[in-house]
DNA sequence: CCTGCCCCATA
DNA sequence: GTATGGGGCAGGA
């Protein structure tokens, strides 16, 4: 029984773009043809005929073909002269490629499809329509967002550069709207790239919204009166007829009159000689080899076939003129010739303190053994490693690069490829060490404990080069040094840190590697430039821990580096390393959930706002409830417009307004969607199936951690729905996670450095801080304390955290600014102690430009005597601020570094996972819960000890559970 | 596609 | 009032 037939049709125009952006120039060996489009459109037809069941696409095609826009104008043009007038000329080096991409295809024997005065998306669209009246399925192969009006049941689209299927729920997620209503929303939307005029200040989002109400442009336009937007209204009736064309535009041509039917399109045999023919005439010398031996063909028997080249003329030879010697050339130009001129610009050379053109590649063991001896003779080594992606848990060694002395550095390229192949990885550049050879001997040097590797951010190295089984050691981080001494001064990236120390710019990373989409990764660049960026990061970070590891001990941070920072950093690689569990299943149920109950929201807003609008955009949501519904407006933006926070809606609410109050609960559901259980499912990783975020050491200027991609530090926890989000954190089968949180830590910090009895001796007795604070503060005793109160105790507290101002807590709880003064002053009343620290701090501060943690870190602040009275009081909060928070960070700090000894001591197989600022998560066998909580609870309490015997107690409260949400 | 802005999640 | 990271929108490239 014959399968049911099945059309590809390839977007042949957008594809050559598309692959002449993303991939790197490539050019013919010998002649320098650019042909680097056609490389990646031959490997994209020759793996699209390869894959059948595991392909995107799915199926063997019956039929196919390759469509391609022809030259000169359309009848679009003569709907809209615009159409498409902001489009550049194609870039000279892609010219050539059209005709060669055209012969590409007819030696793979397919059709090639193009029509004067029609564009390839109506070519497509019209043999989608045949295909489909002729019983077929029909597999476009494209991305162009034009296409997707087409999808439909039996029309899917496959995007096989971002390996991406799109059917009728992506175009969905892409116009909000089905794909038969795209057309509508282009018409309003427009498009700026097809130069499409649309209608103005309409963008997809509130085209889509404006189509969903009211189902097509032309009801749109003949209800516009409605509308209740001013300027939407307005624009929908002085543009409709712009919209009308915008339309036409966009609509694809479904009965372009075509020379082939379907039939026509049948797909041939593959003829190996005629394809092999072609790809030698390229010099695709690893797809000829490959396909080769996957058509039985024998390559070495056939000749290159002639290709007509069109809009490239191979460089002419330059004869060499005899005679026409270095000294003629010198007399000719006299005094200032190339003896005198080349003198001058070594003499130049000579006096820049780096020359980044002056390393050397390595490229055999010889070479590599030279700078391993001249690592051990010299006893250090900058370190800096080249890889393919910023994830350490995903990325690929692509090269090292080493320093010993400055100035002295090199590269050593591993894993460069060649831009032919690319699609399949490519092949392996010449002139490389085999990788694992070269891991080899460098993984003796880098492990070698008389060595000292030097590196900037040596957190990310050793993470990476953990997968290689090199256990980096022992090691000094320049991003660590630098974080140490000049906290607060300055950032602490390579880059800023050479400008500042050694008054040279580093090469940026996006000059070899391009930005944006055109961004090729570390293995695609040119070893020669690699070798210039990469080895000169090792001779920077070498000179710059020349200038920082000498002002250690000057500014008396030896301690601080050598006990809270340089330790913590192999412990939160392994923590990164490990990961944590997230279960897929819990936060896509959730996603649902949420999505629904916004739904149900967004029904209940639009009808209270009598109208549609975006209730994600803070603008038109300002303009609705403080323009339209003329509620009154409270704050206002630093750009002048009314604020929205959830502040302002929540006052409104109070005050009896529905509104505000549905639009609070649509953000909450909104942002546990967008920002957790949307984006967490894709940070897991596909290898170790868990989540690996990425702490930093040095991002804040207390001391503390920080947690990105994912942050794991702001999980939710306040609300029911957020908390759910926790219960999606989980302890693998036989496990349980542990939570173990410092009580008050910060409270307990501030009453040890204060020096207060009161508060000193509640923490030692056990007390309720905040009902104790309430207590003295207005004279009720602690049994009476109703919760009204010690809520304003609890403010006041976190307030004297944070470092007071009348105005904020005014603002924390909603009393005015004198009544907070007159708070504030009772409780300075009471706790005098705290006000003579908190001046002392800011004495402190302004006389020495930085304050002080009570394990010596150093937090600076340069501005604090600015003559700006608002940036003043600021820098002097922070400056009261950063002790408490600070100390409370060293503490945790300490904690973690002795934790896995600690636990290995006591017999526990725990591991320690997360850290949120005084809070530890680990996961560990059930068997092993009751022991490990012990010691981990020991661990915290005491890690102030011996530096340091604080005069409060400190107390640790721990659980475990199967999930986050009931571990905490 | 990038950037600034607004808003919001955590401790 | 302190310290962060990040998503969506809107405007200009």
């Amino acid at each position: 029984m014959a399968e049911k037939p099945h059309l590809f049709l390839i977007d042949g125009s957008s594809y050559i773009f598309r692959a002449y952006h993303a991939l790197p120039p490539l050019t013919r060996k010998g002649d320098g043809l650019p042909v680097g489009a056609v490389s990646g459109f031959c490997n994209m037809l020759w793996k699209l005929l390869q894959e059948k069941e595991n392909g995107l696409a799915g199926v063997d095609p019956s039929h196919i073909a390759v469509i391609f826009d022809a030259k000169g104008h359309t009848f679009r043009n003569e709907i809209f002269d615009q159409y498409k007038a902001h489009r550049p000329p194609a870039p000279e080096d892609l010219r050539p490629q059209f005709g060669l991409i055209r012969d590409a295809v007819r030696a793979f024997n397919i059709e090639s499809i193009e029509l004067e005065g029609y564009e390839a998306d109506d070519i497509i669209a019209t043999y989608s329509e045949m295909a489909l009246d002729a019983g077929a399925d029909v597999t476009i192969i494209g991305s162009d967002k034009d296409l997707m009006q087409l999808v439909r049941p039996g029309v899917v689209m496959v995007d096989t550069m971002k390996n991406k299927r799109i059917e009728e729920a992506e175009v969905i997620e892409k116009f909000g709207v089905a794909p038969d209503k795209v057309v509508e929303v282009q018409a309003l939307a427009g498009d700026s790239v097809d130069n499409i005029p649309g209608v103005p200040g309409i963008g997809i989002k509130t085209a889509a919204l404006l189509i969903n109400e009211f189902g097509d442009l032309e009801s749109l336009l003949a209800g516009a009166e409605t509308i209740k937007q001013k300027k939407r209204r307005e624009n929908l009736i002085e543009f409709a007829d712009q919209a009308r064309v915008s339309k036409e535009l966009v609509y694809l041509k479904r009965d372009v009159p075509l020379a082939l039917g379907i039939d026509a399109l049948f797909r041939n045999e593959l003829d190996g000689p005629k394809l092999i023919a072609f790809l030698k005439a390229m010099k695709f010398t690893s797809m000829t080899r490959r396909i080769a031996e996957a058509t039985d063909t024998v390559a070495d028997a056939i000749e290159p076939c002639d290709l007509d080249i069109v809009g490239w003329e191979p460089p002419q030879k330059v004869a060499a003129v005899e005679g026409d010697s270095i000294e003629g050339a010198d007399s000719a130009q006299g005094a200032q010739g190339p003896v005198q001129l080349a003198d001058k610009i070594a003499a130049d050379i000579a006096k820049l303190p780096i020359d980044n053109s002056s390393y050397q590649t390595v490229r055999t063991m010889e070479e590599l053994t030279h700078w391993l001896n001249e690592a051990k003779r010299v006893g250090y080594v900058s370190v800096d490693t080249e890889t393919d992606s910023l994830d350490a848990m995903q990325a690929n060694l692509v090269g090292v690069s080493l320093a010993t002395e400055p100035g002295k550095a090199c590269y050593i390229p591993l894993a460069h490829v060649t831009g032919e192949g690319d699609m399949f990885g490519g092949g392996l550049a010449e002139g490389q060490i085999p990788i694992t050879e070269a891991v080899t001997a460098l993984k003796a040097m880098l492990e070698d404990p008389s060595i000292l590797k030097i590196g900037q951010n040596l957190k990310y190295d050793t993470l990476l080069l953990s997968r290689y089984d090199i256990d980096l050691a022992p090691l000094d981080d320049t991003l660590l040094l630098s974080y140490v001494l000049d906290a607060g001064k300055h950032g602490h990236g390579m880059d800023e840190l050479s400008e500042l120390w050694l008054d040279h710019k580093p090469i940026p990373f996006k000059e070899i590697a391009g930005t944006g989409k055109k961004q090729i990764t570390f293995d695609k660049v040119e070893i020669d430039k690699a070798t210039a960026y990469a080895a000169e990061d090792a001779d920077v970070t070498l000179r710059l821990w020349m200038v920082l590891k000498p002002r250690l001990a000057a500014d008396h941070m030896v301690t601080v580096y050598e006990r809270l920072e340089r330790p913590l950093l192999p412990v939160l690689r392994r923590m990164e390393a490990r990961g944590i569990t997230v279960d897929r299943q819990i936060l896509s149920g959730l996603s649902g959930t949420f999505a629904q109950g916004m739904a149900r929201l967004e029904e209940e807003i639009h009808a209270l706002a009598e109208q549609s609008f975006n209730i994600g955009s803070p603008k038109q949501l300002g303009d609705i409830l403080f323009g339209q519904q003329g509620l009154p407006g409270g704050k206002k933006t630093k750009t002048g417009a009314w604020s929205t926070s959830a502040s302002v809606l929540e006052d409104l609410a109070a005050e009896g307004h529905e509104l505000p109050a549905r639009v609070v609960e649509w953000r909450q559901l909104s942002k546990l969607k967008s920002t957790y259980t949307d984006a967490l499912p894709g940070f897991i990783n596909p290898q170790t199936k868990r989540v690996h975020t990425s702490y930093s050491l040095a991002a804040t200027t207390t001391g503390r951690l920080s947690s990105s991609d994912p942050n794991l530090q702001n999980i939710p926890i306040r609300t029911e729905a957020g908390r759910k989000i926790r219960t999606a954190f989980v302890a693998t089968p036989g496990n349980k996670l542990i939570s173990a949180d410092y009580s008050q830590i910060e409270l307990r910090v501030l009453a040890h450095m204060a020096d207060i009895g009161q508060l000193k001796k509640a923490f030692d007795e056990g007390l309720d801080i905040h009902a104790m604070t309430a207590s003295e503060m207005f004279n009720v005793p602690i049994e009476e304390m109703d919760s009204a109160t010690r809520r304003r105790a609890k403010a006041i507290n976190f307030g004297i955290i944070y470092g007071i101002s009348a105005f904020g807590l005014a603002n924390q709880l909603g009393i005015s600014r004198t009544e907070a003064k007159d708070y504030i002053d009772m409780y300075f009343t009471r706790f005098p102690g705290i006000r003579t620290y908190m001046e002392d701090t800011k004495t402190a501060a302004r006389e020495q430009g930085y304050v002080e943690t009570i394990f010596g870190r150093k937090i600076h602040y340069p501005e604090i005597n600015s003559k700006n009275p608002n940036m003043k009081a600021f820098q002097e909060r922070a400056a009261i601020n950063a002790p408490i928070q600070g100390s409370a960070a060293d503490i945790i700090r300490r904690a973690m570094v002795r934790m896995e000894g600690a636990l290995v001591e006591a017999g526990s197989s725990a591991r320690m996972l997360l850290q949120v600022h005084d809070e530890l998560i680990f996961e560990v066998a059930e068997a092993e819960v009751d022991n490990t909580i012990k010691v981990v609870r020991d661990t915290m309490e005491s890690a102030p000890m011996p530096a340091l015997q604080l005069s409060v107690p400190l107390k640790v409260d721990a659980a475990a559970a199967d999930n986050w949400d009931e571990a905490h």
